[in-house]
DNA sequence: CGTAATTTTTAGTCTTGTCTAAAAATATAT
DNA sequence: ATATATTTTTAGACAAGACTAAAAATTACG
């Protein structure tokens, strides 16, 4: 039986390695507001027990078997929140905190009654996917920016044919393949996007949303 | 905010005090299944915060403080076991251990929308009271079916304690909690009950007669 | 390339809540 | 009423998981 601060750990390393490739241990420390000399002590015994690959100074990454745990956290994490939204009628913005209790529950008989009550949702009240029993996520789609609309998300996975130099000015940006992107407002005027991308506003025209494609969840 | 240890006990003191007057230290730590030095200790750690009234070797009572804490346990606890019951379709039998991670979820608005959302109940599916959030438990004019004379009525509550085979029985018979029951005869013989439930005649032994609990109006 | 800055780890401390072993207080029984 | 048994408390240890301060490794820069 893990605790709940090694589920807690599993989790930030899970999604430290959607963004960044090597997930290092300020990284870490950052995500989970404590001190990096702890996420150490925390990464030794995370190791021991082989949840995850981890090598002194070098940076470390979830093995299948870590990877399957932070999954299973996630997907209760999902289901709660879907459960507080639709059946207890709360704000999609006030579930997140109660669901971060209600993931450490111990039982795989109550998520999955919990899950055929809420007729097996495929995805939570924020859009993200629900990981199946077996760890499995449904593959996303491919859009265009141009096709989200306000608060809706996406991680970028390229450009349209033929608009290359939209690459170079990303990149001046600073915005990398893989980064999250979530469409905080859209300007009606001139289609401008406001966006969010790595916890920095961004303005992008029209012309731009035109051409970047992301992976959205549905 | 008080630790789950701590919640741990002051529902423990709450039961115990309704069995006996004076809680021993012994018996907490027999009731939890711990060593009686660690109860001290917590004991001790209690008394600092105004929860119980504590002095050495005399044995501890909860103060008015720490008895409404215990109370908001207990109305949690119950509530989350007619959650798991009614609507995720747990038997009787199997919710204890899962309410006991849910009961200690720290949240006010969450308790609040799931009594709504449960229709506000008075029983849990064991037949015990519900405490409201102000620590209020409805008075219950508790009888055994074996106190009840013909044609007199109530509604199932719930067994007596030790008796949850008596559950299965009932669950065979199709009988839930709620059902309304009218006696319509009991036989001077044997004292066998021949009573009405959902309209149809069923026959109890005095042995089940002395085992449910109903409410009744006087 | 070598020094400075940054990142990561080590070493040692603290708190919570448990334990064991032994001492102290209370209860029981002749 | 005193010796014995039981209960309760104290004292000290330990594990988990956090912290601080300092050392070591890595990275970045002039």
């Amino acid at each position: 039986m893990n605790s709940q601060s090694e589920e807690d750990y599993l989790k930030a390393l899970y999604h430290l390695e959607m963004d960044f490739d090597a997930v290092s241990t300020n990284s870490i420390a950052d995500y989970l507001d404590m001190k990096p000399s702890s996420v150490t002590d925390m990464l030794k015994k995370l190791a021991e027990k082989k949840f995850i690959n981890y090598e002194k100074y070098k940076g470390t990454s979830l093995t299948k078997k870590g990877r399957l745990i932070a999954l299973s956290i996630i997907r209760k994490h999902r289901l709660w929140e879907t459960f507080l939204v639709e059946k207890l009628g709360f704000g999609w913005d006030q579930v997140h905190i109660i669901a971060e209790q209600l993931e450490h529950i111990k039982s795989e008989e109550l998520i999955e009654n919990l899950d055929n009550f809420l007729g097996n949702p495929k995805y939570d009240p924020h859009g993200d996917p629900i990981p199946n029993k077996d760890g499995e996520i449904e593959k996303m789609n491919q859009k265009l920016l141009v096709e989200l609309k306000a608060s809706q998300k996406g991680i970028i996975t390229g450009v349209k044919k033929g608009t290359a130099s939209l690459l170079n000015y990303l990149d001046k940006e600073k915005v990398k393949l893989g980064d999250s992107v979530k469409v905080i407002e859209i300007l009606e005027f001139d289609g401008t996007y406001i966006v969010e991308i790595n916890k920095r506003k961004l303005t992008f025209s029209e012309k731009i949303c035109q051409n970047l494609l992301l992976e959205t969840n549905d």
